[in-house]
DNA sequence: ATGGTTGTCCTACAA
């Protein structure tokens, strides 16, 4: 089975990217992360027309969630419980007997602000509410757009990021605080070439430079993480003309 | 140099 993360900033445009992509690599469960529309805005029939089912939590204008998969998902549920958030950041569905889990966490604008506290809140509430699914689903994935990187490889200058939102020692210790549940990031149980990242900047062509980080990921349990033979990220969408400033990330299970 | 780009929606805001 091919499970697959992208932020795709926006479904709208992005959906003749999707559906080149999903004819090309053809994975058998994709996340999504800002779909940037509200469920009935959702392209559902284009996407059944390239063979996928869908659920989507969506919202007008920001963020957004949604599972593609060519099975039916079971047990859907929508935003972490017992925590209440306006923002539509989290959908749950099982694929099979696999519970995917597709996560939007917070970006956080900046070190102190009121962005990153309620980043760093909600990251301990994902924590607690995982630590519950990972009991109750041996086979359980993690998707999404993190917007954290969790170590200096994962950044192109951590010098200059040292301290910055999407690297500071806060959000890398709650990153952590998630995988040390017992959930192991996929990309890193295989070697990598340098400089992989999943993200970057619009401007100051920063892609070309190769000035990015890794800040989307898939988190596996113990039996998955068994099963995963490979993880890669995909650069060539964000090659495109007009393209998210996020590449998909590709995770192989061998059942 | 405190810049710059994109998406949503029309004026700033979020990223």
């Amino acid at each position: 089975m091919k499970i697959a993360t992208w932020n795709v900033n926006s479904l709208k445009v992005r959906m003749p990217h999707l559906r080149e992509w999903l004819a090309r690599q053809a994975p058998d469960v994709v996340c999504l992360q800002e779909t940037k529309c509200e469920d009935k805005a959702f392209p559902g029939a284009e996407i059944e027309a390239a063979g996928y089912r869908w659920i989507h939590h969506g919202q007008k204008t920001y963020n957004g969630v949604a599972i593609l998969a060519r099975a039916e998902c079971g047990n859907v549920r929508r935003g972490i419980p017992q925590f209440t958030d306006e923002q539509s950041r989290v959908i749950v569905g099982d694929v099979g007997d696999t519970r995917i889990v597709c996560v939007y966490v917070p970006n956080g604008q900046s070190v102190g602000s009121d962005k990153y506290e309620y980043k760093l809140r909600w990251l301990a509430a994902l924590r607690d509410w995982l630590r519950s699914e990972l009991q109750a689903h041996p086979k359980l994935a993690v998707l999404g757009d993190y917007n954290i990187a969790p170590e200096p490889r994962d950044v192109h200058d951590p010098l200059a990021w040292e301290g910055q939102v999407l690297f500071s020692e806060p959000e890398r210790a709650a990153l952590k605080g998630i995988t040390e549940l017992g959930l192991a990031d996929a990309f890193r149980l295989f070697e990598q070439p340098e400089k992989s990242f999943t993200w970057w900047d619009y401007r100051m062509n920063a892609f070309r430079r190769k000035m990015g980080l890794r800040i989307d990921h898939v988190l596996l349990s113990p039996a998955l993480a068994r099963s995963c033979t490979a993880c890669t990220i995909d650069l060539e969408p964000r090659r495109l003309e007009r393209p998210s400033d996020h590449a998909p990330v590709i995770c192989e299970l061998s059942n």
